[in-house]
DNA sequence: CTTGACTCTGGACCTTGATCGAGGGTCTAG
DNA sequence: CTAGACCCTCGATCAAGGTCCAGAGTCAAG
């Protein structure tokens, strides 16, 4: 079911719920294909444009930059590449998220201390969120 | 300790670990109070600025916005009316970590599984992890 | 055919969080 | 006194990730 009925730049942004700029953009950037033009020279969408627009969107969401995710989208072109290269890619992928998250939960930590030490009242001198962040300095 | 000897821009920029114009611009956006000029114009500053700009530092280190950590000083110099708004603020952050955190681990463990799932070998067809990137993106 | 909505391109502008440069004054060691 | 290091302001630039505008062409309904 894949390129059937054509759709314009204005239908596409509509359905995914993104300024019609922001696609233009990602056409520039390279994290959408070239679309195919009309006769009048407006870009022509199927339904394949859609779905990788989603992509990004959500990988946009989980804070990937566009930098990475114009990597991930290489991923499934590397499909000529073999799959020996694919597995290793998102092997690399994987490990990346995993520093991501280990780093959020460093300072998640953190915080969760400062916030959990809190009474939530009396003197900022009290207060763990404000003394850590002001006093205690560790250096 | 809290003896005022003055110390230039340059100074503070040293013993802090940031750039002088971090600190010229912190204090533009309202962030650092205006210092004492010397008859020249230098910039005057003492211990108490060295406390302000650490204090940015590490909110920013957890993740708060230039405009949050402006709000938390406010709050913080409010003593005694600021301590039960900072836990607030401190408890929000905390949430929207756990909130990444979990979306970005829910990817991981999808990405994991398709990993392992993968030959490393084999027909693109066969390979999940190209197979999930290009079709079964999830709507 | 007309009208209004849509699209095209190219370039300007926006926000956040800085950083850099030009042109000029100041400070301090030798 | 002079050189070199600092500091001043104002404005430009950067990076990321868009958003908006002008001027011109296109499309679809009535």
């Amino acid at each position: 079911m894949n390129t059937a009925h054509p759709l314009t730049i204005g239908a596409v942004a509509k359905r995914v719920g993104v300024n019609i700029d922001t696609i233009r953009y990602y056409e520039r950037e390279g994290l959408l294909p070239e679309p195919e033009r009309r006769a009048s020279g407006y870009r022509s969408y199927d339904e394949s444009a859609i779905r990788q627009l989603r992509f990004i969107r959500r990988a946009k969401d989980l804070g990937f930059t566009l930098e990475e995710i114009r990597d991930l989208l290489a991923l499934s072109a590397d499909r000529h590449r073999g799959v020996k290269a694919v597995k290793q890619r998102a092997q690399q992928r994987l490990a990346a998220i995993d520093a991501r998250i280990a780093e959020l939960t460093r300072v998640r930590d953190g915080l969760e201390q400062l916030v959990e030490a809190c009474p939530g009242h009396g003197s900022p001198d009290r207060c763990p969120i404000l003394r850590a962040l002001v006093d205690e300095d560790g250096q």
